[in-house]
DNA sequence: GGACGCATGTAAGAAGTTACATGATTTC
DNA sequence: GAAATCATGTAACTTCTTACATGCGTCC
């Protein structure tokens, strides 16, 4: 049985304890939604099946406060996680459309500098909240577990490198205009 | 009328001159897929959408050899090609499925660096196939538009990146395990 | 004559987003 | 008492991929 990407994410998110499908989505918005983003209308329909297919358990908490299930990895489920882990990855995607944009610019340097320049203010936006998860980050760390911060970091160093390139291009199309 | 971003793309691999779909197709995958792909299955009902609005126009062509359908922009689709260029960029996504089994390596540094060790491999063919795109585009760039070089350069300085921090990742994954 | 490239398309399905709907609890 | 947050879900829709179907022209 194949499973979609969604499903790892969600047995991922259950490999250190029990969660609820809003902290998943939570977390989910947190940390991996750079990469790898998923909606309540996958997360919930997803936690279901994979209930259905006994790779994860899902109990009923009214204990605290409010009422809500939280599911836990079943033997099976951690076995499929460690299953998936262990693949070579496949799935590499990149969609810019200022980069497209830039593309089709033609031969208009004006043009391509302020697509240059809203493509750099969309990375600086991306920087800032990359680095406001920095901190959240820093506890699972402390916790043990060094790869949320290694990832997080391959986010914020390359996001850098993405807005330093933005700036040395529009200083050749400057230069290339003059 | 909104249109959708393969409209978008269509319209602008006609910016320089009349195409058929099958060549649109073939552009696209040597120049815009890296980071905006788009299949046959888009290309074909979009150019009949954007004929049907008056943003192109089909000619059919049997002269040479074989019988084709080539397109051409019209005033109001070079208009609103030039429109969509003028409004700020959007969308940015970033799919990286092997960060995504990194993030959830957990404890484990010799999954880690399987993973990172793939994730390598991808990005240096990405590469390689990017360098044999150079090429192609030089012709363009010597006819006066130096954009989709530009473009091509961003993807593989930035991919150069990437293999470089698979590498220095590699190494701290190593040390921290020893 | 067969393989390959040119050329156009459709159908089915997967994946993902957005908006909507509902209601409880907690905090100010 | 109002607003924010917790919590779960569905429906409709868009987007995109994959596979299939067809047939002609050209090259070896």
């Amino acid at each position: 049985m194949e499973l979609s990407h969604t499903a790892y994410v969600v047995l991922g998110m259950l490999r250190h304890g029990p969660r609820s499908g809003y902290e998943i989505k939570a977390v989910v918005d947190k940390s991996t939604r750079f990469f790898w983003a998923a909606s309540y209308g996958q997360i919930y329909p997803e936690l279901k099946r994979l209930a259905d297919a006994g790779l994860i358990e899902g109990r009923g908490e009214a204990s605290g406060g409010r009422k809500r299930t939280v599911y836990t990895l079943t033997d099976a489920g951690r076995a499929k996680l460690a299953d998936w882990l262990s693949r070579g990855a496949e799935v590499l995607e990149y969609r810019d459309e200022g980069l497209l944009k830039l593309f089709f610019a033609a031969a208009d340097p004006d043009a391509a500098l302020a697509i240059l320049e809203a493509k750099q203010r969309l990375h600086e936006e991306k920087l800032a909240a990359l680095r406001t998860v920095e901190a959240a980050t820093l506890e699972i760390k402390a916790a043990g577990d060094p790869f949320p911060d290694l990832v997080l970091r391959y986010g914020i160093e390359s996001t850098e490198w993405m807005v330093a390139w933005c700036k040395r291009a529009r200083a050749e199309v400057e230069k290339g205009a003059s």
